[in-house]
DNA sequence: TAGTGGTCTAGACCACGCC
DNA sequence: GCGTGGTCTAGACCACTAG
């Protein structure tokens, strides 16, 4: 029932790195510094590395130790992708409307559990930009059920998961997606600057989290014209 | 340099199980039987078997032992999903062109690498069906550099994966897709039975196999008006 | 050469599933 | 009660990185 050693371990780790005390690029403590520190054995302390490093928080590197790295945001989640991520240093982002509560909304495939529904609702909406070219609408919703008193307006470098991670150490560990192929509708067309009844990527997409009962269901309409959907996935 | 002991148990036990010793549902031997045969503590046992858990080929069952499963075909590849796996009992797949070779085809947006390029192409296309409904047409390339003899004209269970592993002991470890939204041409209409300019998915994706140099490059064009694409992953 | 992570041995105790 | 996998100890030797 106790948590085993090695889960503690990681979890204080992993709070060190999500608090900023270990950043991107500095090294963790050696498999020999933790044993002393926490008074296990090697077998213990390499298994909190290997998983964290599995998680993506830290690279291992023989001879020299394991290194904190920038959390690959590419969980088999679809980011957007232009020739040669000319698209990554050229993204803005406008809010469409700040984070708030609203009623619970039914229009997603992904059921949302009982649990979630018994708290009230935060959504907000975005427009991505490639240079002065939206390309995708966002919409976002989210259960106030683990995280009571989210009243951030703005996020951390723009990012609504590196303020989840940072503020509230809450991590993205899986995702779902439904994507179709649709013809734009007036609105849509409107926002995303393209012609009505163009053809756009339609995409639901469950987030979920390191707590158990909260997912975050996002809504995406992008304009692929320009500008691809990517995914990558290794074992 | 020679591999760790590890893995050769590990490349042991994969093999049995891609050559149907080890059938879905069946268990392997359990970690002392491991030790006894190899000759091997439990540490090194366990650590081939956690592996082989992690690239998709068994369950691990406190208290049971390691259980074969199929491997699941979604390795944050894209699946196709209509309400309540509908789909998974009612797909028929029509041979439109069977295995044969042809010239390399660069209209890819993943680079073909020199080694691929320097042997012949094989390639062979498919209509998928959902009942009488066809929802998907795919094309599929790969180089012969590591299959120097691939003769198969029908696939074992329909499934040229589960061919890839069964006779070639080739597995997907990976994969990397880029997706667009775009209107059905004529041709495309004509296959997928919808109108010319219908909104359809676009999905390149190039397949990463356990064969360092050998990658399938398939394109998708989907109809996703009753049927979503959809992909899942975990951490 | 000193320190790191990678592999491996030889034990121990525990929690889980099943008969 | 017995066998299974899960956790953990206390060592050893090796391969890699860097000063």
């Amino acid at each position: 029932m106790a948590k085993p050693l090695y889960e503690l371990i990681k979890d204080n780790l992993r709070l060190q790195i999500q608090k900023g005390e270990y950043k991107p690029d500095e090294y963790l403590p050696s498999e020999n510094d933790l044993c002393r520190e926490y008074n296990i054995t090697r077998t213990t302390a390499r298994k909190a590395l290997e998983e964290l490093s599995k998680e993506g928080f830290i690279e291992r590197h023989h001879g020299k130790g394991s290194k904190v790295v920038e959390r690959r945001a590419s969980l088999g989640l679809l980011n957007l992708k232009g020739f040669s991520d000319v698209v990554g240093n050229n993204v803005k982002t406008l809010i469409l409307s700040e984070p708030s509560l609203v009623p619970w909304f039914e229009n997603h495939p992904f059921r949302v559990s009982e649990k979630e529904l018994s708290s009230p609702c935060i959504h907000f909406e975005r427009l991505r930009c490639v240079g002065d070219s939206p390309v995708m609408h966002e919409k976002n919703w989210f259960s106030t059920i683990e995280i009571s008193e989210f009243y951030d307006k703005e996020f951390i470098d723009g990012s609504f998961f590196k303020t989840l991670s940072q503020k509230y150490h809450i991590e993205i560990v899986g995702s779902e997606q439904e994507i179709k192929a649709v013809r734009a509708n007036s609105k849509t067309a409107e926002l995303l600057q393209i012609e009505p009844d163009s053809p756009i990527l339609h995409i639901f997409i469950r987030f979920m989290t390191s707590k158990k009962h909260l997912n975050i269901y996002s809504e995406l309409l992008c304009n692929t014209e320009n500008y691809s959907v990517g995914n990558k996935y290794f074992v």
